[in-house]
DNA sequence: ACTCATAAC
DNA sequence: CAACGGTTATGAGTA
């Protein structure tokens, strides 16, 4: 009988299997402080691919420890020279491998002299001859020298998990040669992982065109003399010797003496206890309680296989959309449905195509938009009685807005659940996030390209399949993700707080903030007269020309040229930062000057000229998008632009906010903010009751406290110096302190800020014990959370630096505040939406900057609007503590704050 | 693509 | 002993 016989590469798949999960690196470090990204990706290749082959015999090849040692270190000295060194995090998973392969039931083999391909080689010969069936795996195309008719090599794609199958057909249609001419292919261009050359200027494209007409090298080199003058000849008569020499270095041994023969390779099952040992070693805590499910069912491992096959993508074909279809479609209670767009820019990106369908119906594509505009199309997305599952609800809302359609019935967002279960290397990309669920699919990059090479392939087949993969992935991974949810108690977070606010999002990114180009202009021009001005004195004084937006010519001139003293370096030289520069301006009367320069060159460049770039010509408006699944701590971000970081603190900057009116005549900017909330919030959870009563009583928290560490009676007054570090203080105790942080921030020795802190505590004694407990929970969970049971989690709380595990300890203690703060204001948001609906009311909730929210309103519903937004922020949730809103309103966002 | 500087809460 | 407050986005310069 036949057997089957898999030799496997492990060098070449481990590296593959590293660089595949490096974007994962950070993530994927057990609590001892061990990366694990290739080890979780070996290991699912060990299941998804070598488990469901059950294989008769199975060994995974190593490279003996160093090329130097094969007899091709001797041939060539620089033989695998310049390779990059492999780094630290992948050469400590290393011995963890072969444990992995062994628990897997697969042998392990290496020996001194000989590389993992000579190895496979040999024992493919020996299986040939046996007649055996022979397949190899490995991340490397010189390995497909061996296919024969009973040898075929499965080469890694992408990942390790997507193969591409290697026989000589496949060959010959590839390359239009035949294996063994793979050797000599690789004579002619050498090799530059491997760092041999072949012969110079022969690439791939020529290598092949000779080898077609020439067969082998040495056929090649006996006709050379007859090829007339070139370039190439004379390339080809000059590295005769690298060629050959290429040529040894390409070709696998075949035959050489191993201490094994193949009855030492009979596959065992994996075992499962070794396993359990190891999967708990490394914390894979996915593989464990899949190990234990089947364990439990006893399930026999052909199930085993199926499962892990469709999980790595056992996709169903994609079929054409057609009326016919949408209106059967229009029956199903769940579906599926996705958009691709050209660019993340959702309010004027346009749609490539998108995807719709269920397990039960299958999955429908198309890129004919005006199916959307049925009315067929119109009931599926607008009807409460279809479930629908997305990836990112609030950019298909805006999409499907701009078509005119109301999407409803929104019932699962992949995007924002998992967001939810785990912020840390959210890369917001639905081919990453699936990866986490163990689904693999094509990402964007893969199919469209990325930047100046972002096209939509010609093959329109190639985009239906991908989007109808997406729909199928979303539609697949909606139980699983809902369960991991419910395993964290975030159901209500999500289902109450998320995905609603989601769709209040969308409706404010719609509305857009209109913006007073002219007065924007106006402010620009006299900014630049004053810019140019500013830059003349600066000439002037300096004695030269230079760019000042340059911070290494200003250090050049500031610590070089005039020899000021270096107070502060970067990592690449001297640091002109302001802190840096206000200590220098009574030294140097320049430095004013250059100030200056600074504030206003940002303002104008960033806050003029960045944002005439994106206000919408059709609407005079500026439609930003609130990301809601990027923050480590549940805060929103704004891109595009970015309306949270406008200018406040500054006069000049301030002036800014005059350009941002409302979109009606006789409308008014209406602004409410949160005074105090993350103190408020701090108060709350610690439950401490100095801090609750200054609260409950309203009294200034900062004087407060000023009082309590300068051990000062209940109503002594309190100077500005005294409030000022209180104050400080206060941001150090929410910012997670440290004495050194404080010391800096407010000028003063460091033994002076342990003191303050010290005495703070003493006076605060429950956040003393919050924050120590905290630290302990996050060290003993890994993760803190907030109010609503949002998660953050610390894969640094446990390093052995101490800078690294100190600023995971910070985190620690500033998330759950930072975000409970931000949960608050995001279920404000939710009714105040809904109140303003209820009320009728015209007003726009337009911005959201943190613990404020900005309206427009008609100025006769300003009282109305003022007595529901605050009330309704007021009462958002029930905390120990009383919240405070204070409220503005003006005729530009100036006045409205 | 990265670093630096600076805008916000 | 060391390093040293949390969360972001953008523009300009440099590589």
């Amino acid at each position: 009988m036949s057997k089957k016989i898999l030799l496997i590469d492990g060098n070449s798949l481990a590296f593959r299997a590293f660089y595949a999960m490096y974007q994962q690196l950070d993530r994927m470090v057990t609590p001892e402080g061990l990366h694990t990204n290739a080890l979780v990706a070996f290991n699912n290749f060990l299941e998804s691919i070598v488990l469901p082959m059950q294989p008769d015999m199975a060994l995974v090849a190593w490279d003996a420890r160093s090329g130097k040692e094969t007899f091709r270190g001797d041939l060539y000295d620089d033989y695998k020279a310049g390779r990059d060194k492999a780094p630290s995090e992948f050469k400590e998973q290393f011995p963890y491998l072969r444990e992995m392969v062994e628990a897997h039931g697969l042998h392990n083999y290496e020996q001194i002299g000989l590389e993992a391909d000579d190895i496979i080689g040999t024992l493919s010969r020996v299986g040939e001859k046996a007649g055996d069936q022979v397949i190899i795996i490995t991340g490397d195309q010189d390995l497909t020298q061996l296919v024969t008719d009973s040898v075929t090599v499965k080469l890694t794609k992408k990942g390790v998990t997507q193969v591409e199958v290697y026989t000589p057909d496949f060959i010959m249609e590839k390359f239009g040669i035949t294996p063994a001419q793979i050797i000599d292919k690789k004579a002619l261009t050498g090799d530059t992982s491997d760092n041999y050359p072949g012969v110079t200027k022969v690439g791939e494209k020529t290598a092949l065109k000779l080898l077609k007409e020439y067969h082998d090298l040495d056929n090649l080199y006996a006709h050379v003399p007859d090829m007339k003058a070139s370039k190439m000849k004379e390339n080809l008569i000059n590295d005769k010797a690298s060629a050959y020499r290429a040529q040894k270095l390409a070709t696998i041994i075949t035959d050489a003496k191993l201490e094994i023969g193949l009855s030492d390779l009979v596959y065992r099952e994996p075992e499962e206890k070794g396993l359990v040992t190891l999967f708990e070693k490394l914390h894979f805590k996915q593989a464990l309680s899949k190990l234990r499910a089947h364990s439990l069912l006893d399930e026999d491992f052909a199930e085993a296989a199926e499962d892990s096959e469709k999980k790595q993508g056992n996709f169903a074909a994609v079929k054409e959309l057609n009326e016919a279809a949408l209106t059967q479609l229009a029956k199903e209670k769940s579906l599926a449905f996705h958009i691709d767009t050209t660019g993340d820019n959702y309010h004027q990106a346009d749609m490539i195509a998108y995807a719709i369908g269920n397990d039960q119906v299958g999955y429908y594509a198309s890129r004919d938009l005006t199916l959307l505009g049925s009315e067929t199309f119109k009931r599926i997305i607008e009807s409460q009685e279809i479930a629908l599952r997305l990836f990112n609800a609030k950019a298909h809302w805006v999409l499907l807005h701009r078509l005119g359609l109301n999407l409803a019935g929104v019932d699962f967002d992949f995007l924002l659940v998992a967001y939810l279960l785990d912020t840390v290397g959210n890369d917001n990309v639905l081919s990453t996030l699936a990866g986490r669920f163990g689904r693999y699919l094509a990402s964007n990059e893969e199919i469209y390209g990325k930047g100046a090479k972002f096209a939509i392939p010609e093959d329109e087949t190639v985009v239906l399949e991908h989007v109808g993969h997406k729909a199928q992935t979303i539609f697949d991974l909606r139980d699983q993700a809902f369960a991991d949810l419910d395993e964290h108690e975030q159901g209500h977070l999500y289902h109450d707080i998320e995905l609603p606010l989601s769709f209040v999002l969308a409706k404010m990114e719609a509305q857009g903030f209109t913006v007073n180009e002219d007065r924007l202009s106006k402010m620009g021009q006299e900014m630049e007269e004053q810019i140019a001005s500013l830059k003349d004195e600066i000439f002037q004084m300096a004695g030269e020309e230079f760019n000042i937006n340059s911070t290494k010519q200003l250090g050049t001139l500031l610590f070089e040229k005039m020899g000021l003293p270096v107070i502060k370096k970067t990592k690449t030289g001297y640091s002109t930062a302001v802190e840096v520069l206000e200590k220098l301006a009574p030294q140097a009367p320049i430095v004013e000057h250059i100030l200056a320069y600074r504030q206003l060159a940002k303002l104008k460049s960033t806050y003029v000229d960045g944002l005439l770039a994106v206000v919408d010509p059709a609407d005079h408006k500026v439609h930003t998008r609130f990301l809601q699944t990027l923050t480590q701590t549940g805060r929103l971000s704004s891109v595009d632009p970015n309306l949270q970081n406008i200018p406040m603190r500054t006069e000049a900057g301030r002036k800014i906010r005059h350009a941002f009116v409302p979109s009606h005549d006789d409308w008014l900017i209406f602004g409410a903010d949160y005074s105090q909330i993350e103190l408020r919030v701090l108060a709350s959870i610690t439950g401490d009751p100095a801090m609750e009563h200054a609260f409950v009583e309203d009294e200034d928290i900062h004087a407060e406290t000023a009082r309590k560490v300068f051990g000062l009676a209940d109503d002594a007054p309190i100077d500005a110096d005294q409030r000022r570090t209180a104050k400080a203080v206060n941001f150090g105790i929410v910012y997670g302190i440290s004495d050194f942080g404080l010391s800096k921030n407010l000028n003063i020795a460091r033994k002076d800020a342990k003191s303050f802190i010290e005495t703070y505590f003493q006076e605060f004694p429950k956040i003393h014990q919050w924050m120590a407990a905290i630290k302990e929970k996050a060290h003993q969970d890994g993760y803190v959370e907030t109010i609503e049971h949002r998660r953050r989690y610390l894969p640094d709380i446990n390093a052995k630096n101490f800078n690294t595990r100190s600023f995971a300890e910070r985190t620690a203690m500033n998330s759950p505040i930072q975000g409970s703060a931000a949960d608050i204001i995001k279920i404000a948001m939710i009714k105040v939406n809904q109140a303003i609906e209820e009320r009728g009311l015209q007003a726009k909730m337009l911005v959201q900057v943190h613990d404020e929210l900005v309206f427009e309103c008609p100025k006769e519903e300003l009282e109305q609007l003022r007595e529901t937004v605050t009330t309704v922020m007021d009462q958002a949730v029930k905390l120990a503590i009383p919240l405070k809103v204070e409220s503005h309103a003006g005729p530009t966002w100036y006045e409205a704050k």
